[in-house]
DNA sequence: GTCTATATTGTGATAGAC
DNA sequence: GTCTATCACAATATAGAC
């Protein structure tokens, strides 16, 4: 593999991530992602063999970019409300750097669920570690008698939120405004942690 | 417009419904909304012309299905901590009826921002009389001081969020078992309301 | 209104020169 | 490795008979 080649497919790659994220894999065209990459379709092929493996470098790429962050929380031993409240501010960040990133894998996710989730269930298998160390928090008095996964579905539903609805978002309370909107997300890292405090501390 | 001819649009939107809202809008494919339907392409073109404007009605109806119960709330008199109790078992109640409308709609407003988010606007726009209502509540002391867009995005959030990644949630809490998933939103529509309550609750 | 047949364009993919 | 030219087929849309 010579040095043109992986450069060549670096640029591919980035520009069919912009693509892929931008329109969804049915909605994206080679062609596109050929003139977003300076190229002609047929070096597409010939590094890719086809649109679906193009795609799926651009999936997997893109939702690996989540578990680092997940994977922190599930081994720390620090107690949970320490840990999230760590976690939600790199959270949010990860996604204000790639703030399309979250409906593209969500859509994809749920217009190719056979496929996919089983890839996917390897790489997020660990969950039960949290659930129980909730649960042994909830056991000592900490935290109030809540089902962990209701817990962990709203840390994450109120990080990701603002971002997968950001068009309508936007529109209704910001009047289409991007700093105010940035504003709001930027402040959003501490709102969210003290949503989920004054929600579960027991 | 004779019986006959109200009832076949009924079918073609009722089949165009299916496939968009499982497809997307670049997925759904004419000829499959066609045979859904029991009929051929030309009837699709007879009715509605194209497929944009066949897809426009689909989207139209699918997002005005969540505008009522947001009208109630912004509506109402009543103090909002009484008011989103309803509000939040009603949604959730909408969207199980309803579990792929969420994320359909806002997948399909962030890949088609321009023409859609002008029309959506208008029928949105009255969210300042709640940001006002909940202002007041906030200095009469019941409520905590939280920015109320910050409070409004959260019970949105969390009572969507669960629909949209339901893949991955299925999968990864609940082993792909749909009968405990099922009872899990169950159970959201109480959590969630206790969960805003504490949060918010002065 | 509904159908079959066909036109027309779009799009992924390949062949072959350089 | 990269390009141009082209194929093959998929998909939207229309024409015209019934």
């Amino acid at each position: 593999m010579t040095d043109q080649s992986t450069n060549t497919e670096k640029i591919i790659l980035e520009a069919a991530r912009k693509v892929f994220i931008e329109k969804g894999k049915e909605g994206a065209r080679m062609q596109e992602i050929a003139d977003e990459a300076g190229i002609n379709k047929a070096l597409l092929h010939y590094y890719f063999r086809n649109k679906q493996r193009l795609f799926e470098a651009v999936f997997l790429e893109a939702f690996e970019k989540f578990l680092p962050q997940l994977k922190i929380v599930i081994e720390s031993d620090k107690p949970f409300l320490e840990v999230i409240q760590l976690f939600i501010e790199n959270y949010i960040n990860v996604i204000i750097e790639n703030p399309y990133l979250p409906g593209f894998i969500l859509h994809e996710l749920s217009s190719n669920p056979e496929n996919l989730a089983l890839l996917l269930q390897q790489r997020v298998n660990n969950m039960d570690i949290l659930v129980d160390k909730i649960n042994v928090e909830i056991q000592q008095g900490k935290i109030k008698p809540i089902d962990p996964r209701q817990i962990i579905i709203n840390i994450l539903g109120l990080c990701i939120f603002p971002f997968v609805a950001r068009p309508i978002i936007q529109k209704v309370f910001f009047s289409g405004d991007e700093l105010s909107y940035q504003q709001f997300l930027s402040d959003r890292k501490t709102e969210v942690y003290h949503f989920i405090y004054n929600s579960i501390k027991a």
